[in-house]
DNA sequence: ATCAATATTAGTACATTGTACTAATTAATG
DNA sequence: CATTAATTAGTACAATGTACTAATATTGAT
């Protein structure tokens, strides 16, 4: 069971530094000094290695969320939620940049879905984004509210992506902090004057 | 010569259903009725088909581009732009909802670097809301320029994965209308009263 | 403590993939 | 027609994901 971990913890390494492609299962195992056929044990497919990952994600983003949702919502703690969320994707950056690929493999093969989660994300933001509106700290017309959400969702999903693609010149910290303060001006365009205000 | 452009289309067809990694060189070649030995003969390596499709995509994208800079400067330009653009990408979606895969894929062994042309769009970019900014149907803070300037193209490149990954209900035409109206919603917000009306 | 059952590890074999190479065929050119 | 080049077919090779079997280690009940 640690050695699941460990495993794991090998693997998103790699994917991390090659994309998930460009990483053998005979290289993982070679790099825990373990035999290919011991790998083969712990998980049957490469496809059960980004499961799991994608659910390590996907948990430590719940508690995220649930920390969130906790507590009084406003736009400062709103921004740090996705700042977590941030880093979180960008340590798992081997599988964000090529999350329609992972989704694809995963659909055919273990049935799982990513699609659904994002319903039920889009949904999560749109409570979030009205709460923040009834105190005050957002306008919104209803028009105006999917826009945000659409665009929180597309930017919470593939700024990685972007980051990649631009050449990624600077290391984790620099990175979110840039992207996060796109979205920060991005917020304060449909902010109140209260909600811009409580932001400095 | 006809022969490369058969290959291309089939290989695109390919891709855009099934995704770069399912497809097999010999697949394409046996839909062209054609031994695996000639298609290589055309195209050496696999990459060798990305690369081709993504310099014909950028060929079509560069006639866009310069459509609407020997024209007026406007929104409604500007947004017809973009439209041309996405369905351009729709009709590559198997490469560009997997771009930092492909990217990693042309760098390291043809060279060819995405990031580049990277850098002259978000050039490109600034020049145009500037000029509609000159023209006062945009309203900028120089802050609030690099801000929609990043928005552009972040939105620009992975609207289509973030379709994907949202499963994709629609087919080309919808799915296009739809981001095209979002895009459109973000530019209202940084537009004057005089850019919203020209929208009307 | 012993022994059966289970969990883990190693080793290997197989089909498939991208790719390179050679031989055969067709087209082009003088 | 002859020869040179372009195209096609066929095949071989290394690497990959994956499945399978045999060996070893661990566990748990008696």
């Amino acid at each position: 069971m640690n050695t699941r971990l460990r495993i794991l913890e090998e693997a998103l390494r790699q994917f991390n530094k090659k994309g998930i492609h460009q990483v053998g299962v005979r290289e993982i195992a070679r790099s825990l000094n373990m035999s290919p056929g011991n790998l083969s044990y712990h998980f049957p497919k490469k496809e059960d290695l980004l499961l799991e990952i994608i659910r390590n994600y996907s948990k430590t983003n719940k508690v995220y969320r649930e920390g969130y949702l906790n507590g009084k919502p406003c736009l400062i703690r709103f921004i740090q939620l996705f700042e977590k969320t941030f880093h979180n994707q960008f340590q798992h950056r081997g599988i964000f940049t090529e999350l329609v690929e992972v989704n694809r493999i995963l659909k055919e093969s273990t049935g799982f879905d990513y699609t659904i989660s994002q319903t039920e994300r889009i949904n999560e933001f749109e409570n979030m984004v009205e709460t923040l509106q009834e105190v005050g700290e957002l306008k919104l017309g209803s028009e105006i509210k999917t826009n945000l959400v659409s665009f929180l969702t597309l930017f919470g999903r593939f700024w990685i992506s972007e980051a990649f693609l631009a050449g990624l010149p600077k290391g984790q910290e620099e990175t979110v902090n840039h992207y996060i303060s796109i979205l920060k001006h991005q917020l304060i365009l449909n902010a109140t004057p209260f909600g811009v205000k409580s932001l400095k």
